[in-house]
DNA sequence: AACGGAATGATAATCACTCTCATTCTGGTC
DNA sequence: GACCAGAATGAGAGTGATTATCATTCCGTT
């Protein structure tokens, strides 16, 4: 019963199975990347990461979440400063969206209820039309103030 | 009948008197900001602005445009590549959301049904109540290819 | 054990963006 | 229409997140 375990047995396969069929390997740095983006269920920035993994280089950090991010297994999220954030793709985790804390800028996942996809779907396909766009994917942000910022 | 006016009268009168409130000018520069994003009508970058209008020093560019942004005149828009894009404050133009290349970058205005409206509205209380936020304001993103770079 | 490609990590480099500060402009006031 | 105070300008230096370098180490395969 290894704590952390419940997190993820098919997400460990998934990234395996990308790697290799990369010519790379899954080493422990890259390990430690997936299971703590996996842990948190929101998106991290690096020095969250690092802080979090003191045995982690700062460089390497960086280095492997693009590599991660090459193969799909990690998106990289805008939030309101000037940190990157980090989440595992949605194809590894679920379709979701974002609250942002205007003042902190924290960053919490927020699951969309199936009317508001179909919403989305529709916007999608009307722009498809009226712009000439090939649309892949949607993307929403709530902005807002957290319960901490809230005073 | 000069060319670039039909773009916006009520818009430089609202800026002037942001500006005013703040004891600041509208000066030849910060109109130029104005005038060149109100004429794209999607968001840009300083450097594509810079280059619409040499005359405009990249370091002024930046301040004034960080001015503008403080004033609530202007909105930093984050975009798929590393360049911030700038377009002008919903208050000033109207609530819309954007549609992203996702290879050559390139970002336009998308304008919204009223039912999706709705529904980004019912998003946003919902996370209001399930998660402690205070959601103030919702921003959607669609990404996929332009005309242009679906070849 | 030995080879070859991949990974590592300390460090330097990049690049968007911000700050500094000496100079110039602006808009009243007399 | 000179004068003053504060705002704005712009060339250049500085900042900070991210990326590239490269000598060394690790890993999987023969
Ligand atoms: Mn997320
Ligand atoms: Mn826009
Ligand atoms: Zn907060
Ligand atoms: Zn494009």
């Amino acid at each position: 019963m290894s704590s952390a375990a419940g997190i993820s047995r098919s997400v460990h396969e998934a990234v395996t199975r990308r790697l290799a069929g990369a010519d790379q390997r899954y080493t422990h740095l890259r390990r430690v990347l997936v299971e703590t983006l996996a842990a948190a269920g929101r998106p991290l920035t690096i020095p969250e990461i690092v802080a979090s993994a003191p045995e982690l280089p700062q460089s390497s950090a960086y280095r492997n979440m693009t590599a991660l991010i090459d193969l799909g297994v990690v998106r990289r999220v805008a939030g309101a400063d000037d940190h990157g954030r980090f989440e595992l793709a949605e194809e590894l985790s679920s379709h979701h969206h974002h609250i942002v804390c205007a003042t902190c800028g924290k960053v919490e996942d927020v699951h969309p209820s199936p009317k508001l996809e179909r919403a989305l779907g529709e916007a999608a396909r009307a722009v498809a039309e009226e712009q000439g766009y090939e649309v892949t994917e949607h993307q929403l942000d709530l902005l807002g103030l957290c319960p901490a910022c809230r005073e």
